[in-house]
DNA sequence: GACCTGCTGCGGTCTG
């Protein structure tokens, strides 16, 4: 049998030989195999620093180089999410491609024009590209594509698992149906990610039209894990003792000094506190500062600061941080992985436990800190039920049990809709309604949506006040004056919304971004980039806010979305609530927190009922279920004149000046009786363009993916049985 | 009750 090694072409021997690789990895031979042997598509799932990268291009240079086209264009795609990625993927592949003689073309948006002209002109190669990069020459160079992509064997795409059923996801896997019908043909496509909850739904999104074909090569073989879950109470009335935060910081202080580390503080306004609070104890204890903050309102330099003081590792660094670390370039091996307060999906634990444990024989090491308050007479069930310490200890089990969150499969997808069918009447500067159906709905990732939604999208679009698109007389759809508007701006190319903010300023020196929404006023103190700051000037014309250095100042206020937490999450925190096994990884202040938590439950009775008396006027409700479905009820309570408030898994209810009994309203939902859960009129526009919709397929939209209708009567079922 | 991601083409000025 032909080893791995001797199917690789010649110079791609060379480069590996020249690495000083004991052998091919177990993914990588198995990937080389498949590559060479078939023209299947392909998912490698395998830890950050896996080798999956060379697991994909080692064969595809290797066949590139044994075959080569005989046409122009880009050989080789590779789609990733981030800019920074992609510098870092390039770099790792410039030597490997030297050998082959194959030119490497990063492109995004700070890729200067002159490489960009050079690619265009004589494509050939490696292209290493966002999918907004990839949107923008569907745009601007549609007629170019067929003369860009006709040699292209294969789409490598990174970080698979951020790019199925988000948003961004939708619209690459658009762009990847649009570049086929460009070509004429099929282009293997290659995923690579460390993440991945469902590898059925995985393969299903990565080629929707023949998934069992899709080969599945997976790294065995899980890291040692080290883990412990500690406990803190905020709000003692002892002033002796130190507060909770204090208290946390003490022990990241004492226990990640002197090494690589990332701090998870799960909101920008915590990563400041928590930085803040760490510099503290470095300036009095005399000591050189190595804990940093890092997110995305901070300003690029300093980011990029960070980032490299973790790279180069030479002085130890603990970046504070949100998501921003927890994908992406290779920041090389930390010592430990902290997360403060629970997070809000276990793929994400899970991504963020990647980055550690990762050199041979060293174990992962997880640190989980989470903060209750101290109970008192007014305390809220939330409080009692210590909701944040049931809910990190579920997605450690869940983690310990290897599961993590599938993708949602079921959703319209509207808002990229209307982004899609705006970017093919760009390309092909006019198409009719039948084609774009097909591109988009048949062909391509929007299969949810039939003719009839379709069309009313066209409708809403051509609507003569909205103008984003019109029809010529022999049914040509084309942009309209609005369309051609928004299309041309450089902004349209991102499916995804963002927040207006202002700059803030010291010294001449941009420090971050602050949402517009912050009310400050000169004078005003403020935490930001790990220090503390006094508001100088605001300039709300030019979005700027000056500010100088200060002794003291107070955490800043960020916006933020309501987070998702999946039905086996909760399901699996009601199952912590009903045990009494107490998990060895959680220290005695956790367990006797947990152990509050478990009297509380019983003594509110939830074993035998789900519905409990709460504060004055209100009761409490055990959905048991997942962010989507307790959302429905809440809604339909809504809609009945109930004032609801919605937690993990429960909803408070205000029944005060609602007509119906509670309880009955149940039994009526469980026996199948409807409502309108849109009757008030809820915000419906949460996406980028979302606002070009009517209402009703706005709440269509809605129904496809932050609603769930069809739960109503099972969870009420479940509740009145 | 949260986080993250991305961006073209052109006209202007300056430098070698």
């Amino acid at each position: 049998m032909v080893s791995a090694f001797e199917k690789l072409a010649q110079p791609v021997q060379k480069w590996v030989r020249s690495q000083a690789w004991h052998e091919l990895r177990q993914i990588q031979a198995e990937a080389v195999h498949a590559i060479s042997d078939s023209d299947a598509d392909l998912i490698v799932s395998a830890p950050t620093a896996g080798g999956k990268t060379e697991a994909a291009f080692l064969p595809l240079i290797s066949q590139v180089l044994d075959d080569p086209a005989d046409i122009g264009g880009f050989d080789l795609l590779y789609v990733g999410p981030l800019k920074a990625l992609i510098t870092d993927q390039t770099m790792r592949l410039e030597e490997l491609c030297r050998k082959a003689e194959l030119p490497v073309y990063p492109w995004h948006g700070d890729i200067a024009t002159s490489v960009k002209s050079r690619a265009v002109k004589k494509p050939k190669g490696l292209l290493l590209i966002t999918p907004e990069s990839l949107e923008a020459m569907f745009v601007r160079r549609g007629l170019e594509m067929q003369r860009l992509f006709g040699a292209t064997r294969a789409v490598v795409i990174d970080e698979l698992h951020t790019m199925l059923d988000s948003e961004r996801g939708v619209q690459m896997r658009s762009l990847l149906t649009r570049l086929e019908l460009a070509v004429k043909r099929p282009i293997r496509r290659v995923g690579l990610s460390a993440t991945l909850g469902d590898m059925q739904m995985a393969c299903a999104y990565l080629r929707p039209d023949n998934p069992d074909a899709v080969r599945l090569i997976e790294a065995k073989g899980e890291a040692e894990l080290l883990l412990q879950l500690r406990g803190y109470v905020a709000g003692s009335d002892d002033e002796n003792t130190p507060s909770a935060t204090d208290a946390v910081a003490t022990h990241l202080f004492e226990n990640l000094r002197g090494s690589d580390n990332l701090v998870f503080a799960g909101a920008r306004k915590w990563v400041e506190v928590y930085a803040d609070r760490l510099r503290d104890f470095c300036e009095k204890a005399h000591l050189p500062q190595e804990f940093y903050p890092h997110h995305a309102s901070l300003s690029r330099e300093h980011r990029d600061f960070v980032e490299k003081r973790l790279k180069d590792g030479n002085l130890p660094t603990t970046a504070v941080c949100t998501s921003t670390l927890e994908l992406g370039i290779d920041i090389g091996d930390v010592a430990c992985v902290a997360q403060v307060g629970a997070p809000f999906s276990v793929a994400a634990l899970r991504q963020r436990l990647g980055r550690s444990g990762r050199r041979e024989g060293q174990p992962a090491i997880l640190r989980q800190y989470v903060v209750e308050t101290q109970l008192d007479s007014q305390s809220s069930f939330v409080d009692q039920l210590r909701l944040g310490l049931v809910r990190a200890v579920a997605m450690i089990e869940l983690l310990l049990e290897g599961w993590c969150e599938p993708p949602r499969p079921e959703a319209l997808h509207l808002s990229t809709l209307v982004h899609q069918v705006l970017s093919v009447i760009a390309e092909r500067g006019g198409v009719h309604a039948n084609g774009l159906y097909h591109v988009l709905c048949q062909d391509g990732p929007f299969r949810q949506v039939d003719t009839e939604t379709f069309v009313s999208v066209l409708r809403a679009l051509g609507r003569p006040d909205t103008g984003l698109i019109e029809q010529s007389s022999d049914g040509l759809l084309l942009l309209g004056a609005q369309g051609e508007k928004l299309v041309e701006h450089y902004s349209f190319y991102a499916v995804f919304k963002t927040p207006v903010e202002f700059r803030l300023v010291a010294d001449g020196k941009e420090l971050g971004t602050l949402p517009i929404d912050n009310l400050l006023t000169p004078g005003m103190l403020l935490i930001f980039s790990g220090r503390r700051w006094v508001v100088q000037e605001i300039h709300d014309l030019e979005k700027i806010i000056l500010v100088k250095p200060a002794k003291a100042g107070v955490p800043p206020i960020f916006g933020g979305d309501p987070g998702t937490i999946h039905d086996r999450v909760v399901e699996k925190m009601f199952a912590m609530l009903e045990t009494n096994i107490e998990p060895t990884y959680m220290d005695q202040t956790a367990l006797s927190l947990l152990g509050e938590a478990r009297r509380n439950f019983a003594r509110l009775d939830f074993a035998s009922t789900p519905v409990a008396q709460g504060d004055t006027g209100s009761h409490i409700v055990a959905t048991r279920c997942g962010t989507v479905k307790t959302n429905t009820l809440a809604l339909a309570l809504g809609a009945m004149g109930f004032q609801v408030t919605q937690h993990d898994g429960f909803l408070r209810v205000d029944d005060s000046e609602a007509e119906t009994p509670l309880t009955e309203v149940l039994h009526n939902f469980a026996s199948g009786d409807t409502v309108d859960l849109f009757r008030h009129s809820p915000n419906l526009i949460f996406e980028k363009f979302h606002g070009h919709l009517t209402t009703p397929l706005l709440e269509q939209d809605a129904l496809s993916g932050r609603v769930d209708l069809a739960s109503l009567q099972t969870t009420c079922g479940a509740l009145t049985s």
